[in-house]
DNA sequence: GTTGAGCGTT
């Protein structure tokens, strides 16, 4: 019989409550969705004073007795890859088995849109259908307010990264139709300037000022809170730490219920913007340490740099190696050293569906891989819409894309991650173009 | 009551 098994990731932490099969074993998928890369389960005994290690077969983790009582157990990580919040006081403990690159990848969930819903499914059947692949936050089915007539399409939010990634690399059998789940594009362009002020969109008129300085406050201190009246769905929150707004951005958040999304503020002068030409509030140049400088006008093309961004969110996804190719600092610098002599923005937003031709002249753009073509098996699982692996590659008519190195880095750049090749950079050529970039 | 590429009351 099922019940429940007190956990916690270490010896005194807060144990919390997994779930036991109804044959009473306890299934390591189970507790890998709560603790993120376990393998097995540990516990102290007592009697003995020792820990002894619980019996793990085919998935399945035993009880050491009959049933698992009320004893806390400890999860079990492989070796050196003990969580970062352990990394950071057991000085013990080497950290040479944390790669270059993980520090810019961002193993944290973000909201899914599922395209391609029949028009009858609600957002319960939904549920229904992603439970399978793990915790749900969020489940919305997107509908015409007066109608109520869905759309077709909703979005999704899973607890556990682990539980998108595998939700990601493949199609979804819904309700009698073939629906694909994809990061939206509101994701593109994620990566932000240097600010201390955050971007709160999709707000509801429930959240008060109080309410998102409270709610943020976890994060770092706050130092503002400024909601548009009358209600226009958004909110800006400052901290005192610009790394702490950084360290916000492209994510989203669940407050109050809703999912609202964060990014990088932008000045006023951006709203006479379409964002959909100029993603993400990103056409102000970089004010950080290392970017073109400060004080560029934003309105000056050449000063703009286009990136897709998209942190980490395609890691682990068909096992493609693209970690070294995540977007950092050093990727920002190099596709920056190469766009200044662009004409600006890149249509980063839609090059999915034009099949790569997008620029004039030496059609250098920075990469996005984006919308997958349904018959890609999983196999070869694409990356996902706005997972920009932020390579400098050419893009020309859909053809091989290769990869140009990281250019003439001047001085101020920060060294390239050594570990890119040509090879890291998967080709999109097979996708078929779609007519009409919807670009003009 | 119909439809089938897209992107969430910014």
């Amino acid at each position: 019989m099922s019940q429940y098994i007190h956990v916690a990731e270490n010896e005194g932490n807060e144990p919390m409550e997994v779930p036991s099969e109804d044959d009473g074993t306890l299934l390591l998928t189970t507790l890998s969705a709560q603790f993120p890369g376990a393998c097995g389960l540990k516990y102290r005994n007592h009697e003995t004073g020792t820990i002894r290690g619980l019996r793990l077969s085919d998935g399945r983790l035993y009880p050491p007795d009959t049933d698992w009582g009320r004893q806390v157990y400890i999860v079990v990580f492989p070796k050196g890859e003990k969580t970062n919040k352990e990394n950071s006081h057991t000085s013990s403990e080497p950290t040479l088995l944390v790669k270059p690159y993980k520090r810019f990848e961002r193993q944290k969930c973000s909201d899914l849109i599922v395209l391609g819903l029949p028009w009858k499914s609600s957002e319960d059947d939904l549920r229904k259908y992603f439970q399978q692949f793990g915790e749900l936050l969020m489940v919305q089915v997107k509908k015409d307010p007066k109608s109520g007539q869905s759309k077709g399409f909703g979005f999704v939010r899973f607890a556990e990264y682990d539980s998108q990634v595998k939700c990601m690399s493949q199609r979804h059998m819904i309700d009698g139709r073939w629906c694909d789940v994809r990061i939206p594009n509101s994701k593109e362009g994620a990566q932000q300037m240097m600010n201390r002020k955050v971007f709160v969109g999709r707000c509801t008129e429930e959240m008060t000022a109080e309410d998102l300085r409270q709610y943020f406050s976890k994060f770092g201190e706050v130092v503002d809170v400024f909601i548009p009246k009358p209600f226009r769905a958004f909110a800006f929150v400052s901290f005192a730490d610009p790394e702490t707004a950084q360290g916000l951005c492209g994510e989203d958040h669940i407050i109050k219920g809703a999912s609202v999304h964060i990014s990088g503020a932008a000045p006023k002068a951006s709203e006479k913007y379409d964002r959909r030409m100029v993603p993400s509030h990103g056409h102000v140049p970089y004010q950080g340490s290392w970017g073109p400088g400060r004080g560029g006008n934003p309105n000056h093309t050449n000063s703009n740099l286009g990136v897709a961004g998209g942190i980490g969110n395609n890691m682990g996804i068909g096992n493609l190696g693209l970690g070294a190719l995540q977007l950092n600092h050093a990727m920002l610098a190099a596709a920056q050293a190469v766009l200044s002599s662009q004409t600006g923005w890149g249509p980063l937003g839609l090059t999915h569906q034009s099949g790569g031709a997008t620029t004039n002249g030496d059609q250098l753009v920075v990469a996005t891989t984006t919308a997958a073509p349904h018959s890609i098996s999983t196999s070869y699982a694409p990356a996902p819409m706005g997972t920009s692996n932020g390579a400098v590659v050419t893009g020309a008519g859909g053809g091989n894309n290769s990869f140009l190195g990281w250019g003439n880095q001047s001085a101020e750049m920060p060294p390239a991650p050594h570990t890119v090749t040509t090879s890291q950079v998967p080709s999109w050529g097979s996708m078929p173009a779609k007519a009409g970039s919807g670009w003009n």
